[in-house]
RNA sequence: GGCCCUAUCGUCUAACGGUUAGGACGGAAGCUUUUCAAGCUUUAAAUCAGAGUUCGAUUCUCUGUAGGGUCACCA
């Protein structure tokens, strides 16, 4: 077991890209090897010939490469077992298949699918489980009285296994405590297919044997075959490793299997939206466990220390975007000024960007987004252009409440003159407010100075307040709108 | 349908068998010296139902209800 320690693993098929669900068991895996010092493995499981989608495998490892989820030993870094890509592995599944045969506990099917399914479709009509052993081979098993004796094995036809006690499974599981299974969960399943290529239930056991996996996370759809796989286990004679069950992520349109519109995109999509991955990380852990305490944000190196399996959650959660948005803005939070300048200039248009007041900008563009991508939406609704070209105004709209267009142009003068007194050197928000405000106090209110200032500066109803927009502007810029609003 | 699993605010969740059932997201209200956003303050909101065990049950047991998973030559 590899000196005691640790092997978890990540064992995905490439039939297309990683959505959350996947991602986060992966995460709860290499979160347990790296907070025991263990090993963890990248393992891709292409069995299954026709569902394979070409380029997956490199997607899959974009997307965890993008999360920060470093494998110690996976197709393209190797091991010492490689090969980790199970299609390339068929001579181990051989023979391990082999050595079932000679146990007798293996033996090749001698139905075709048509006759099967004609057994599947009997026991439905009895309203009974089908189950492949009630039809064992004479030869294999007398007592179920199957007619046809089995050819031996040339590898043409599928292999199956002969469970040798129907028995009610329990087992212990990390998570959820102990599990149990009927009888019925146990069957003689197929080792290996016709096309030569093993199962799933078959080639993961052997390589978790032969890898030394020892914690399985998988997600609690295969608590119902996990009978088999013990069963295979105890057959080989070695002691199964720890399973780790985890709950399934639903939709947040209701308890339903989470679908596209609701989380299961590519997670690379999540990149492009601009979320932060020790977001994602983090936001992905705390669906279906939670270390206790009070607190959420966790950046990764802490999320490993606080993680245990035994805190993981019994049942399903619902993904909630608007949790996700706020995870991801405490983590915006948590970034340098620096990265955050960064960040929000490379998502601003070439033309905005690199002078005097795209850099007075970052601020308060910071506090209005949640992920870097809303820069690029701010920048679609019009909320930025203002600061770089003068806007287009309408005289109706300077116009506050009910006053006359005379008293508006007014007060617009008063501003003007005073703000003509200030020191271009020293043309903050504080005191452009101060100079501002204290005209505005002796009116008869507030808006009918500061409504015609903000519509003048930047042609908009709603805006950041108007001492802000001067200053980012600046005072000749501020002075030149006031002056055509007039 | 058989087998298996789960059940605390709308959502994610906390609570050695003893708490005014806590926190977070979202909601509402108020304050922030016009508006939007942000921020601050306040607030509404839950133990699925019914039995049982117990001095005492969110917590243990049973039944019901609801939800999920699974019954492939898919993983």
């Amino acid at each position: 077991m590899r000196d005691n320690k640790v092997v978890t693993r990540f064992a995905p098929s490439p039939t297309g890209f990683m959505h959350v669900g996947g991602v986060r068991t992966a995460l709860y895996a290499w979160l347990w090897a790296r907070k025991n010092n263990g090993i963890f493995i990248l393992r891709i499981e292409d069995t299954d010939k026709e569902r394979e989608v070409a380029g997956s495998i490199e997607h899959i490892q974009k997307s965890l490469k993008w999360l920060g989820l470093d494998w110690d030993e996976g197709p393209d870094v190797g091991g010492p077992h490689a090969p980790y890509i199970q299609s390339q592995r068929l001579d181990i599944y051989k023979k391990y298949a082999e050595i079932l045969i000679k146990k007798g506990l293996a033996y090749s099917d001698p139905y075709t699918e048509a006759e099967i399914e004609d057994f599947r479709k009997k026991a439905e009509a009895e309203k009974k489980p089908f189950l492949y052993r009630e039809h064992r081979p004479a030869s294999i098993d007398a007592s179920q009285g199957g007619h046809e004796n089995p050819p031996v094995w040339d590898g043409t036809v599928p292999l199956r296994f002969k469970v040798s006690e129907i028995k009610q499974t329990k087992w212990n599981d990390v998570v959820w405590g102990e599990l149990s299974a009927g009888p019925e969960a146990l069957d003689d399943f197929i080792l290996i297919k016709s096309d030569g290529y093993p199962t799933y239930n078959f080639a993961h056991v052997v390589d978790d044997i032969e890898m030394g996996v020892t914690h399985v996370v998988r997600g609690q759809e295969f608590i119902s075959s996990t009978p088999k796989f013990l069963s295979l286990y105890e057959a080989f004679d070695i002691t199964p490793p720890f399973f780790v069950t985890t709950p399934p992520i639903m939709g947040s349109e209701g308890k339903k299997k989470l679908s596209k519109r609701d989380g299961a995109k590519d997670i690379l999509d999540y990149e492009k939206e601009g979320y932060l991955s020790e977001a994602m990380i983090n936001y992905l852990a705390f669906l279906g466990f939670n270390p206790g305490g009070e607190r959420e944000v966790y950046p990764r190196e802490e999320l490993i220390k606080i993680f245990d399996l035994s805190k993981i959650q019994h049942s399903g959660a619902q993904w909630n975007d608007d949790k996700l948005n706020w995870m991801n803005k405490e983590h915006m939070k948590l970034l340098s000024q620096e990265e955050i300048k960064n960040n929000i200039l490379k998502h601003l248009p070439e033309n905005m960007r690199d002078n005097v007041i795209s850099q007075k900008l970052i601020p308060i563009i910071f506090e209005r987004i949640s992920k870097w991508a809303d820069v690029e939406e701010m920048v679609a609704r019009g909320e930025l252009l203002f600061f770089f070209k003068s806007p287009e105004i309408e005289k109706a709209k300077l116009i506050y409440k009910n006053y006359s267009p005379e008293k508006i142009s007014n007060n617009l003068k008063l501003a003007i003159n005073a703000l003509e007194n200030l020191d271009e050197n020293n043309f903050t928000t504080e005191i452009i407010k101060n100079t501002l405000m204290s005209i505005a106090n002796n009116l008869e209110s507030r808006g009918e100075l500061l409504h015609p200032i903000r519509y003048a500066l930047s042609g908009l109803d709603k805006s950041p307040d108007p001492f802000l927009i001067a200053f980012i502007l600046g005072k000749n810029e501020t002075l030149s709108r006031l002056q055509k609003a007039v």
